[in-house]
DNA sequence: AACCAGGACGTGA
DNA sequence: TCACGTCATGGT
């Protein structure tokens, strides 16, 4: 029997809402549909070709690490620091001087931490060898947790794993799928019980929660204003999607 | 001018 | 396991 869960009907309506995002986005990326405004450049809407390269898989790499726990504006210009000094590639990365890499990844915070997190993943990387890896690889890292994990992955790696992060657990528990404290693994497994792995679609769902949230469930906003909120909230809590 | 951002890790109960 | 504290800059 197929069944439309509301897991599916909320993608649905978010991809009909807001589009394709073109996640995840390249500082240097000039394509042909650039659709994104503002500030923030480098996504591709509708383009899943990419990475198309081994840098740009690093690229993404980079920018999951850096953007923990910080907006992505913050990561564009570090990402750009590191552009200018040619060092978005591996060899350069574990070349550089230390007090180099602090100054130009300084716009994201935590640069004590994040440098030494760069490193590391960085001969992680070269290790590979053009490798996927696995999941566990990734954890295994100083530094990577399940996000970064899963997002390294998905948009990296092109392996269609679900990546959860505070806006998913934010929306859904609102909603009533999920409980806030769920386990994040928990939470990983009610997507892919109801979307059956592709890599379109989890890419687009998990950018398409990032957009909405940000419209949405910002600390200060009112969730209430959130149309799924009025959509599917009305039963009370569900499990199972 | 506080407050928060697309987390992960270390610590003590 | 759980609940905090820490890390640090920059944007509303």
């Amino acid at each position: 029997m197929l069944q439309i869960t509301n897991v599916i009907r909320i993608f649905n309506l978010l991809e009909t809402t807001y589009g394709p995002q073109g996640w995840w986005p390249l500082v240097d990326y000039r394509g042909s549909n650039p659709t994104k405004t503002g500030s923030v450049q480098g996504y591709h809407p509708g383009d899943y070709s990419l990475p198309k390269t081994t840098n740009q898989m690093y690229e993404i790499c980079l920018g999951s690490l850096l953007t923990q726990s910080v907006g992505w504006p913050s990561v564009e210009k570090a990402l750009t620091n590191l552009k200018k000094l040619n060092a978005i590639n591996p060899r350069t990365i574990l070349s550089m001087d230390e007090n180099v890499l602090k100054e130009a990844i300084k716009p994201v915070g935590y640069f004590n931490q994040k440098t030494r997190k760069v490193k590391e993943f960085t001969k992680f990387f070269v290790g590979l060898n053009g490798r996927t890896p696995t999941r566990d690889e990734l954890l295994s890292i100083w530094g990577v947790g399940k996000e970064t994990a899963d997002s390294m992955l998905l948009y990296a790696f092109k392996v269609p794993t679900f990546v959860v992060d505070a806006y998913t657990r934010r929306i859904f528990s609102h909603i009533g799928l999920i409980d806030e404290k769920d386990e994040y693994d928990e939470i990983k497994a009610l997507f892919e019980e109801n979307i059956t792995p592709d890599l379109e679609t989890y890419q687009e769902y998990h950018a398409l929660i990032v957009e909405h949230a940000k419209r949405f469930y910002s600390k200060q906003a009112d969730r209430k204003l959130c149309p799924l909120y009025k959509k599917f909230a009305k039963g009370g809590r569900k499990r199972k999607g």
